[in-house]
DNA sequence: CTACAATGGGGTAATTAGGGAG
DNA sequence: TATGTCCTAATTACCCCATTGT
């Protein structure tokens, strides 16, 4: 089966997760979604990728008894450590 | 098939229901109504799916006329078998 | 080369997620 | 039980303009 190569532009992933473009170019900064670049510097996405992205088939680990790990944090870079960010604070109103 | 695959956010759905977008968000994570997660983790609704709930046509049998005999249970009271659902998703966490 | 739409990059407001308490 | 509100952190949306793509 082919493996998408056909190639959508940032317009068209926002559209399908009805996000603005330049969102979509964060995700790909992020490492969270893979990007083809063109000579000039544009990215191009698979639409097999995004297809899995939007209906989260990305990873079935859906168990009731199993604890899934969350889709957070798919990247090689821990966007920033939700343990220690705020020592201490949390409703306490 | 068009399903409508324009997506709400949790704001637009919350408006329609007048509700809070807090409490759209719980309807999420109860699993009464499908969610689709952005790579970010934010939450986008299928218009097509609103619209049947704000239509009630999720659940019909509440033309019961004994409103005082039918105790605060209505439906299964399971939350292991969902069947009516339509637009069937997956409960993720 | 010029024209127009879209994209990329940076920066700042608005929205959203998650938890806790009423 | 269900819904609304408060707080913090993360994500997203809209502003600018230079460059790319057609």
């Amino acid at each position: 089966m082919d493996t998408g190569d056909r190639l959508l532009t940032p317009g068209e992933v926002a559209a399908l997760f009805r996000v603005d473009p330049k969102t979509v170019t964060r995700w790909a900064a992020a490492g969270r979604i893979g990007s083809i670049r063109t000579p000039g510097g544009h990215r191009r996405f698979r639409e097999s990728e995004v297809r899995a992205l939007l209906e989260g088939e990305g990873m079935l680990d859906e168990v009731d008894d199993g604890i899934a790990n969350r889709p957070r944090n798919a990247g090689p870079a821990a966007p920033s450590g939700p343990g220690p960010a705020g020592a201490g604070n949390m409703g306490m109103h």
